[in-house]
DNA sequence: GCAAAAGTGTTGTCCTTACACCCATGC
DNA sequence: GCATGGGTGTAAGGACAACACTTTTGC
């Protein structure tokens, strides 16, 4: 389950399924895990090999094990959630078969991924309530606006502007670059950057956003 | 991972471990899920195997994949994590390589357990103020004093008594019995349930407790 | 100079916290 | 009647939500 935020929508990566049976179906991304393989770094594994980028956001979500899943028998699925840089993937190999779709769009999928992505989605939707995981979808610079547009798509809600400001400020991990957006039509904004380092020396304190 | 509340303390179940390398050694209940058999189910035949018990709450928590975790080869475990009243469960079969262990209390066991142990209690921990699970863990009747040793003991804090009675009338999920404790060297308190049809039909406007 | 979004502060309301006294029961 | 915990209300402080105007840039 591959993330990314782009045109102020959440998308997913998803792949043409290769069984007869799905012709033309989308499905996630995955792959078998070989024996001797431990479950993170087979989906790191499978991560890499796809979007050709390395030093991604990837966490367990959930497994699946409804039996009938996979016409192939007995398959349990564990689902991993990644963010990225859509930007950056884009940039980088390009795979017919893989395409970008926004969440809110997506209608059917191969085997029961769907109910995958729905698990996945609301999982993300808490997630981010309580780690600063929205950053990892974002360019390293980005304005308030961006990352504003980024809570808003992911949470499906309107956020008042100068509330979120003053939320994300006084958390105080955000790094004023001094630099400014460029090829806007109107005003440009202050870009930041989020202040990993900081994040993690503070954590334990942290008790997630409340919007 | 099967949790109980007694003694004002949260308990978990353990069996001695049946392999030699761990001989002495505590583990978690567990066993191979079946070739055809889905995980929620075979976890569910486990819990009611070992305890007797039927309509226990149960959840799938994580799946681990270290590989070195069994000594018998690679080894998935999707550990589940379930509440049940422990009064209910020591009237049942008694079984003499099971028992009871405080959580604060273990020191060491099998396997990677300690691990799974920890990750469960921390996911309870966060789960508990999401949903009302901790009734699961209670007699059907309780006092708000049960109730909140319960809290207490599970999210390791100290509460005020006034506090915590004001927030959970306000949830309005509580529906007074008109009976009170008996046997109590002081004056009786109210006798509680909680009111798990209300809950359902309430529970998408739910957003957790918050001490 | 007009459109469009950036940037900034204040006020009222609600929720949370802290806290003290009387009550019912067992012994 | 004394010890023990049950049961209740209030006041202060902090957090959140609502809200309007000025500023900067592109065209």
């Amino acid at each position: 389950m591959i993330f990314g935020f782009d045109e102020n929508e959440l998308k997913i990566l998803l792949i043409r399924s290769d069984l007869e049976i799905f012709k033309g179906q989308w499905s996630l991304l995955g792959d078998f895990a070989a024996d001797n393989e431990e479950l993170d770094g087979a989906a790191y594994r499978v991560l890499c090999e796809r979007t050709g980028m390395t030093d991604v956001y990837l966490e367990q979500v959930r497994t699946f094990s409804k039996p009938g899943r996979h016409p192939g028998g007995r398959v349990l699925t564990v689902a991993y959630c990644s963010l990225l840089n859509i930007e950056q993937h884009k940039l980088g190999k390009m795979d017919n078969e893989l395409h970008w779709h926004t969440v809110k769009g997506i209608r059917e999928m191969a085997f029961d991924h769907k109910e995958i992505m729905e698990f996945s989605y609301t999982w993300l939707q808490k997630r981010i309530m309580e780690h600063p995981l929205g950053f990892n979808l974002l360019p390293e610079k980005f304005s308030l606006r961006e990352l504003q547009n980024l809570y808003e798509a992911i949470l499906d809600i309107k956020l008042d502007r100068r509330n979120f400001r003053k939320k994300f400020f006084s958390m105080d991990f955000l790094i004023d670059t001094g630099e400014y957006e460029d090829d806007v039509p109107h005003r440009p904004g202050r870009l930041y950057q989020f202040n990993f380092e900081k994040y993690e020396l503070n954590k334990r304190r942290w008790t997630g956003i409340d919007f």
